[in-house]
DNA sequence: ATGTCGATCGCTGATCGA
């Protein structure tokens, strides 16, 4: 079973690299954000012509979420949910639903803005509302992953190394993604040995892909169940090749 | 450091968020 993340920076524009992707990879399962698209444009008839279910969580311009799943091979998804619950937020960043035996988070984490900013400050407040929603979650799902635009890259070989101290690489976000690790997820990506400096974002601006100065800001954190089935984490740079790329790659986790 | 995108409002460009 392929579980994948990608930001697609608006559904909308992204659809036919999603597509191709989808045809070309048949990932099992895949978490959407990003949409920038209201659930009554979501494009529900092309994804299901693809052969995949959606679950969507969407708003107007910003924001929005999607897991999809192949129905080929997970039959269909149950137990959708929106949002953080008891958290109130008007900003659509969240949903989970179960494919097969396996809870799957699509998350789309605050960007954050600038370190000590009103929206840095909703990111903190948002992440603990996370982690303490994701510790009843996983005792009701053991085994759960949490995918998604984290916007947070946990450690300094995550980082073109000029960054420092900035937005995403602050100590109170790495502390928060530490927190995430402390309620005993694994970051599938560090399970195996990786080629240095890949990322799986990089600015439009400035010729960032091209330099590859980037950020790796995308995860797939699995439970433990899930950890000892995990047989590949790769991060999928061929999209952001394309014409008119999403500004970040796809991450995709193999399990058996 | 900000040179790029995408969406919106509402008009063919400015503004915002990332």
């Amino acid at each position: 079973m392929k579980i994948a993340t990608w930001n697609v920076n608006s559904l909308k524009v992204r659809l036919p690299h999603l597509l191709d992707w989808l045809a070309a990879t048949q990932t099992d399962v895949v978490c959407l954000q990003e949409l920038k698209c209201e659930d009554k444009s979501f494009p529900v008839a092309e994804l299901e012509e693809a052969g995949y279910q959606a679950a969507f969580n969407g708003q107007k311009t910003y924001n929005g979420v999607a897991i999809l799943s192949r129905k080929e091979t997970c039959g269909e998804m149950t137990d959708v949910q929106q949002n953080i619950p008891g958290f109130a937020d008007e900003q659509r960043r969240i949903i989970a639903a179960t494919v097969k035996d396996v809870r799957v988070i699509s998350a789309y984490f605050p960007n954050g803005q600038a370190v000590g900013s009103e929206k840095f400050e909703y990111k903190l407040r948002w992440l603990n509302a996370l982690t303490d929603w994701l510790r009843d979650e996983i005792a009701l799902h053991p085994r759960l992953v949490l995918a998604g635009d984290y916007n947070i890259a946990p450690e300094d070989r995550d980082v073109t190394p000029e960054w420092h101290d900035e937005i995403h690489v602050s100590v109170p976000e790495r502390d928060a993604f530490k927190g995430l690790i402390g309620l005993g997820m694994t970051d599938a990506f560090r399970m195996f040995e990786q080629p240095a400096k890949l990322y799986s974002w990089w600015d439009y601006r400035m010729m960032a892909f091209r330099r590859n100065v980037g950020l790796r800001i995308d995860h797939l954190l699995v439970t433990p169940p899930l950890v000892e089935l995990v047989r590949s984490c790769v991060i999928d740079k061929a999209p952001r090749k394309l014409e008119r790329p999403s500004d970040h790659a796809p991450v995709i986790v193999e399990l058996a």
